[in-house]
DNA sequence: CGGTGGAATCTGGCATGCCAGATACCTGTT
DNA sequence: AACAGGTATCTGGCATGCCAGATTCCACCG
C-alpha cells in the first residue's frame, strides 16, 4: 500500500437555495439591530428574491421557516415583518433558558468528567482581574460562551438546540442591556461558585446556583430594560 | 343606545390550505401508531396533493414545516419519511419535560390562585378508588392531563408551546409503556403530593416532586421501553 | 372642502411545468 | 447465469405566471 493516500474533496455536497436563503436571512436579521428606532422590518418577497437573484419559491420556503422560528411574521396579503418580541416573551424566554440549564447543570454534575468541566475556568479566570470595565464587549461574549457550555456539559442536544433558539432572541436585546461594572463583578463572583458545585459534583447546589443566576437576569431585565 | 348590541358572526376567515394541510398532516401523523412494524412510513407529494385536491406547492409548505418540526423528514430526491424517534430522543424529550414542568410548578406556587389550583384535584381524585385496574386508559388521559394543567398553571406561554411539541412525541410511545397498576398507584400518590407542596406554597419541595416524578418516568422508559 | 367610489397597484397564495439527481429495471454481452 | 451499461421512471427543487384580498391614491360628486 502506498503512503501516500487518495485525498477525496469534500463533495461539493449542493446544498439547496432555500437552505442557504435560511442560514443567509437568519443571519442578517440577527445581526441587524432590531430594537432601533429606524430600523426597516418590512420585507417584501419579490425584492428579496431579485436580491438573491432566485425564484420566489424558495424563498417563500425560507421565509416560512423562519415564520415558524419566530423570526419573521407572515402576514397573509399584508407583508412579512420582523417581529419585535415584547418584554414578556424575552422574560419567558429567561425563565425557560434557566430550567433548562440548570437542568444542564445537574446532569453536568453526573455526566461530565473532570476534564470537560475544566474549560469553564478558561471562559472565566480572565476577568478575574480588575480590567474588566474595558472589557465589557469581551465579558459580555464569554458570558454566553459560558452559560453555553454548561448546557453542553448537560450533553442533552435537545436541550442545545432549543436554548439555541432561544439565545439569537435574548442577544438581540443584550446591547440594551446595561451592564454595569457592579453587575459584571456579582456575575463573575456567581460563575466561580458555579464551577466550584460542579466540580464538588453538588447536584442540588449547581442547579440552584445557575437557576438563581439566570433569574437574576430576568429580574434585572423586567426591572431596568423597557422595550415595547 | 339600543340594549339589543349586533351580534356579528365572527366572519369565516378563510384559513390557507398549507395550514389546513399542515393540521391534516399532522394529526394524522400523531394518531398513527408508527411504531408498529407493518407501518408505512413514506408519503408522497403528487400523491397526496392529489388525495387533497390541491396543488403541490402548499403541501410542500406544509410538509417542510411538519420536516422542521421533526415529524417528518424530507431527503432530497428520495423521499419523505414519518420520523421514529430514537430511544435516546425520546428521553432527552422527557429530560426537557422534566426542566420545564418543575420551574412551571415552582411558578405555579408563587403565580397562581388556591381556586386555580383546584383544578388538579379533579384530575386525580377520580383515580382515588381501588377500579383503576379497569380504567388504565382513562388514567393514561387523565395523567397527562395533569401535567399539561400544572404547566398551565406556570402561566408561561413559552413553556406551555415547547412542552405541547413533547407531548406529541411522548403520547406517541405511551401505548408501548407498559402501565403496570403498581406504577400507576405511586403515581397518583405522587400526584397528591405534589398537589398538597403547591397548595402550600412550598416552592422548592414542589419543584423537587415534579421533577423527580417526571424523571422516574425517564427511567422507567429508559429501563422497561424497547424502541429501535 | 370633505367624503365617497373605484381603479391601479401591491402582496402573498397557489397552480403548473420543467429540471436534475437518484433509483429501478431491463437488455445485451461474456 | 452473472454482470455491466444504459434507459425509463420516480422524486423533490425550483422558476414562472396568474389570482384574489388589501391598500393606496385620485377623481368626481355633494
Amino acid at each position: 500500500m502506498s503512503g501516500v493516500s487518495l485525498r477525496i474533496n469534500p463533495i461539493e455536497e449542493s446544498v439547496s437555495l432555500k437552505a442557504r436563503i435560511y442560514a443567509s436571512l437568519k443571519q442578517a436579521i440577527t445581526e441587524m439591530n432590531i430594537y432601533s428606532n429606524d430600523a426597516e422590518l418590512r420585507l417584501d418577497e419579490r425584492e428579496l428574491s431579485q436580491k438573491f437573484g432566485i425564484s420566489r419559491t424558495p424563498l417563500r420556503e425560507a421565509l416560512a421557516q423562519l415564520d415558524q422560528e419566530g423570526l419573521v411574521r407572515i402576514v397573509p396579503r399584508r407583508g412579512i415583518y420582523i417581529v419585535r418580541k415584547t418584554k414578556a416573551e424575552i422574560l419567558d424566554m429567561i425563565t425557560v433558558w434557566a430550567a433548562l440549564e440548570s437542568m444542564s447543570a445537574r446532569l453536568a454534575t453526573k455526566g461530565a468528567r473532570d476534564e470537560e468541566l475544566a474549560v469553564l475556568h478558561e471562559l472565566v479566570d480572565q476577568f478575574s482581574h480588575d480590567d474588566m470595565a474595558r472589557r465589557m464587549g469581551e465579558y459580555s461574549d464569554a458570558n454566553i460562551k459560558f452559560h453555553q457550555a454548561i448546557i453542553a456539559l448537560g450533553k442533552c442536544p435537545l436541550i442545545e438546540e432549543i436554548t439555541k433558539g432561544l439565545f439569537i432572541h435574548v442577544r438581540a436585546i443584550r446591547q440594551r442591556t446595561i451592564f454595569e461594572q457592579d453587575r459584571a463583578h456579582r456575575s463573575v463572583v456567581d460563575h466561580k461558585e458555579i464551577i466550584a458545585a460542579l466540580e464538588a459534583r453538588d447536584t442540588e447546589r449547581a442547579e440552584r446556583l445557575v437557576r438563581e443566576h439566570t433569574l437574576k437576569l430576568r429580574d434585572h431585565v423586567e426591572r431596568h430594560v423597557d422595550l415595547d
